[in-house]
DNA sequence: CGGTTTTGACCCGCGC
DNA sequence: GCGCGGGTCAAAACCG
């Protein structure tokens, strides 16, 4: 019995011995691929730091090149008379929208004011879906103003810790706090215009709401004039204090389209599925700040604007830029399939040259890289026309809305291309989409 | 019980 | 000054 007991505890402790080198090696395996991927992740760092380095370093140059311009220009009369009329042409675009500079804005670029932050601030807005403060942050490099509370830019005061997470700031208050307008009046309502601005999606669906991706909570439900549908109003609850707003309403004429208006740019990180739509909206947006220009009737297609930056291959009714609405906005027609003769020519029926349709991993990127090339907007590149990179983002927008309303179903495309860009990662997460509609706004992921 | 929705009240800007 | 309409608030109801 004793040797029985003993050689069947020998085998036992053998076995334990063979399960710890098994384990043992297991860890040694898993250390080698830490030290990898660590190594991977160091990588990776580093080459953001270069790029974050080689951006800075671009818009030094551009800063510089400006004010070489600006001096030019002073020299000449007829150049300075030239920039007053554009100065003009700009501050008449939509006097309304220059109303009020609160203390949201403010902070936010007295924040960003400093030069340390600026620089941080708009490399690393992404992917913070974060197009106002990027722009805000990059109107430093402009030499129209740098600090437009007009107070000096080396204090910092304004970085409190809760001004970091600025959160919603009702619209009556930055009129109770307007700052002194005294100081560059026309690049403050600038700032303000621009944190305005709206993106207006048209899509077809029979949700209450579109899933982009967003956590949303409705804080409020009207009777718009002129539609027997009701207008709700939803706040992003994705972080506390995000200020992006939205408003959801059927169209009057065809009450299978649903009018989703963003208003405001997220505080904190989205997830993937978010970023698509946020991408859209958040180059639109730009497209339309960039692009604001004024019209006898104060409606300009995109295609226009487009031609005149010299993108004739841009389907027209896609988007369009509105500068009579309280808000400049723009709107993009998802519901619309651009007809062969919107389509670039010698392409009948088919998205531009440029983008590879049917695919809905292009969407993604597309949607991605509209984010990425987000221009640095100054005030002066906006007054003084657009630059390429204004032409490639506008040509991304209206290829990625393309792309979108070539699909009927917006939602479901938007949802397979996010699903196959994220694949399992996000399988722990719930994607319910448009289960109910208190799914819909309770859990738009 | 905590988060969300509902809904009447309220505020504010604008036009007359 | 007044009325209208858009937008927001906040208490109550609702829901999981």
């Amino acid at each position: 019995m004793d040797v029985g007991t003993s050689s069947s505890r020998n085998m036992e402790d053998k076995h334990r011995t063979n399960e710890l080198a098994v384990l043992q090696a297991e860890l040694g395996r898993m250390n080698v691929e830490n030290q990898r991927l660590r190594g991977v992740i160091h990588q990776v760092n580093t080459n953001y730091q270069a790029l974050q380095v080689h951006l800075v370093k671009l818009k030094n140059q551009k800063t510089d090149q400006q004010a070489a311009e600006q001096h030019k220009m002073n020299l000449n009369g007829s150049e300075v008379l030239k920039e007053k009329q554009l100065m003009n042409e700009f501050n008449n675009l939509a006097p309304r929208q220059f109303m009020d500079m609160g203390r949201a804005e403010k902070d936010e670029l007295s924040h960003c004011s400093h030069e340390g932050c600026r620089s941080q601030d708009c490399s690393g807005s992404f992917p913070r879906n974060n197009i106002v403060e990027s722009m805000e942050c990059c109107k430093g490099t402009s030499h129209v103003h740098r600090d437009i509370s007009g107070r000096s830019t080396t204090t910092g005061a304004e970085d409190s810790p809760d001004h970091e997470f600025q959160g919603w700031i009702p619209n009556k208050v930055p009129k109770l706090m307007s700052p002194p307008r005294e100081v560059d009046q026309a690049s403050s309502e600038t700032i303000s215009m621009i944190k305005k601005a709206r993106v207006s999606v048209r899509a077809r669906s029979e949700a209450s709401m579109i899933s982009d991706g967003c956590q949303w909570r409705k804080y409020g439900q009207k009777m718009a004039k002129g539609n027997p549908c009701p207008r709700a109003y939803y706040r992003c609850t994705m972080a506390t204090g995000c200020p992006v707003r939205k408003q959801v309403q059927r169209c009057a004429e065809d009450r299978t389209i649903l009018i989703t208006t963003y208003e405001g740019h997220h505080n904190h990180p989205l997830p993937p599925a978010a970023m698509a739509m946020a991408s859209t909206t958040s180059a639109a947006a730009s497209m339309l700040l960039s692009g604001s220009n004024s019209s006898a009737d104060g409606l300009i297609s995109s295609n226009t604007f487009l031609a005149r930056t010299g993108l004739p291959d841009c389907p027209p009714s896609l988007a369009t830029l509105s500068a009579t609405a309280p808000f400049p906005t723009v709107t993009l027609d998802l519901t619309r399939t651009p007809t062969s003769s919107e389509m670039p020519l010698g392409q009948p029926n088919q998205l531009p040259s440029n983008f590879p349709h049917n695919n809905l991993m292009s969407v993604q990127q597309i949607l991605g890289q509209a984010l990425y090339n987000q221009p640095k907007f100054s005030v002066l590149n906006s007054l003084q026309g657009l630059d390429s990179t204004t032409h490639s983002l506008a040509d991304k927008v209206s290829a990625a809305t393309a792309a979108i309303a070539a699909d009927p179903n917006f939602t479901t495309a938007l949802v397979a291309a996010i699903t196959s860009i994220v694949g399992n990662v996000q399988s722990n997460n719930n994607t319910n989409n448009n289960v109910s509609p208190r799914n819909d706004s309770g859990n738009n992921t």
